[in-house]
DNA sequence: CACGGCTAGATTGTCAACACTTTACCGAGC
DNA sequence: GCTCGGTAAAGTGTTGACAATCTAGCCGTG
């Protein structure tokens, strides 16, 4: 009977049910569908995948060790809640491992990637002022994230695109809302890219630990602004 | 038939199975019982610990979450083995990571607790010139505990005095193996300890950077000199 | 009407059996 | 003697059932 279900699904298969389910669910937390601090049910999750509670189990406790939930004995597990405490933290926790990666990526990045790390802010520069509405634009986050693989130290890159991400993703405080916010990034992000091509570590590290430390500035203002945790439900 | 178990052992009880085999797998790991890139033996370890397979599994899970131990699908779970260069990767983002900590530590750690480590260090320094074996000594290792700690930034703490330290703790990769090491190291620890009490948060960071670094280079010259990564043997 | 104990339902924890995959061993064929 | 295929054993993946625990609603008592 699993055969049936293994062929009919062959495309996304060749995982274990571990890994699936793991991935749903944090499809689940991300989309919203999970909301921080909300409780997982296990039977629900489930009976939702089409799978017996076991795998399900394992893929929570898989996310317990990555921080993502919290669990007690007995009692249910829950999303994490990122109060703005939090996301202090973890931007300051940024600051100093991206500012790092910035160094590294300095001095062991090729050049090419240099190059067209260059060239598209260039182009996200003047070709395409993005509608207001889109946010962190992808290019933009692509600079972290390229910033983070190209550094060369794995681990680093793991906590960055990984750990941290995930959290942050949880919670999508974008820096945009503060008017004028875009612009000053871009314009970070660009001596950022020059820092890069000149092959300076030092001026690299500080430009990008200015750059995070000007986004937690933006942050706070954001938090106090709308005094409650940023709600999950403005993901949509 | 459960119950008569949990009496007899409700001393350690009261907290879930999945709690336990965790906790006694971690001791098996950093006892070398387990090595790094050793396999992880569900059924054999569901015996030791007279449980089943099904909490055996959900801890493996929870280890993999962690970043303890690998698993591919089918083939048999690993303790992770950390070559030389993961060592340095670590030490790199340790060096990120542990300066912000203590830049931190410099704005936020309450005056008391930065006296009585300045009286720790004194001690150290010179009452008790400790045993060479200790390796890195108890108050030594308190040090960058206590800074992680003081730092008032919980992500930081957890990431330093879990992960990483989990990680560290595999290879108990001792610098005082360099000769002369260990009295540089007090040294620096001592400049750190002062930078925390004048509060100069600048100053604070590149200190630890420093001397994270310069922990970096040993270990370098450490590793070059035994080719083959420590072995996790020499723990005993 | 407030309060505490009790019962029923929901949810989590644990287990033993079964299905599937890999691995290692062994004999046949070249 | 060596390689290739097949088979048995070991190990992992998954499941459904049962036990233990928590939760919420109900009822009687003060």
């Amino acid at each position: 009977m699993r055969c049936e279900r293994e062929v009919e699904q062959m495309a996304e298969q060749q995982q274990t049910l571990v890994e699936q389910v793991f991935a749903q669910i944090y499809e689940l937390i991300l989309s919203g569908d999970l909301q921080p601090g909300g409780v997982v049910n296990e039977a629900a999750l489930a009976q939702r995948f089409s799978v017996s509670r076991g795998p399900v189990r394992e893929a929570i406790q898989r996310f317990h060790g990555i921080g993502l939930v919290t669990r007690e004995p007995f009692m249910r597990a829950r999303v994490v809640s990122l109060s703005g405490k939090d996301l202090v933290e973890i931007f300051q926790l940024r600051e100093a491992v991206e500012g790092m990666a910035c160094r590294l990526a300095a001095k062991h990045m090729p050049d090419e990637e240099i190059a067209e790390l260059l060239d598209d802010l260039e182009a996200a520069r003047e070709g395409k002022p993005r509608p207001a509405q889109s946010g962190l634009s992808d290019s933009v986050v692509d600079i972290h994230t390229r910033i983070a693989r190209g550094c060369g130290n794995s681990r680093i890159e793991q906590l960055l695109t990984r750990a941290l991400h995930h959290l942050i993703r949880l919670y999508r405080v974008r820096s945009r809302y503060a008017p004028g916010r875009p612009k000053a990034a871009l314009e970070e992000h660009w001596r950022i890219g020059r820092a890069l091509r000149a092959r300076d570590p030092e001026l690299a590290e500080s430009l990008m630990r200015a750059h995070i430390a000007s986004a937690t500035d933006t942050l706070l203002s954001t938090l106090n602004g709308a005094a409650a945790p940023v709600p999950a439900t403005a993901l949509a």
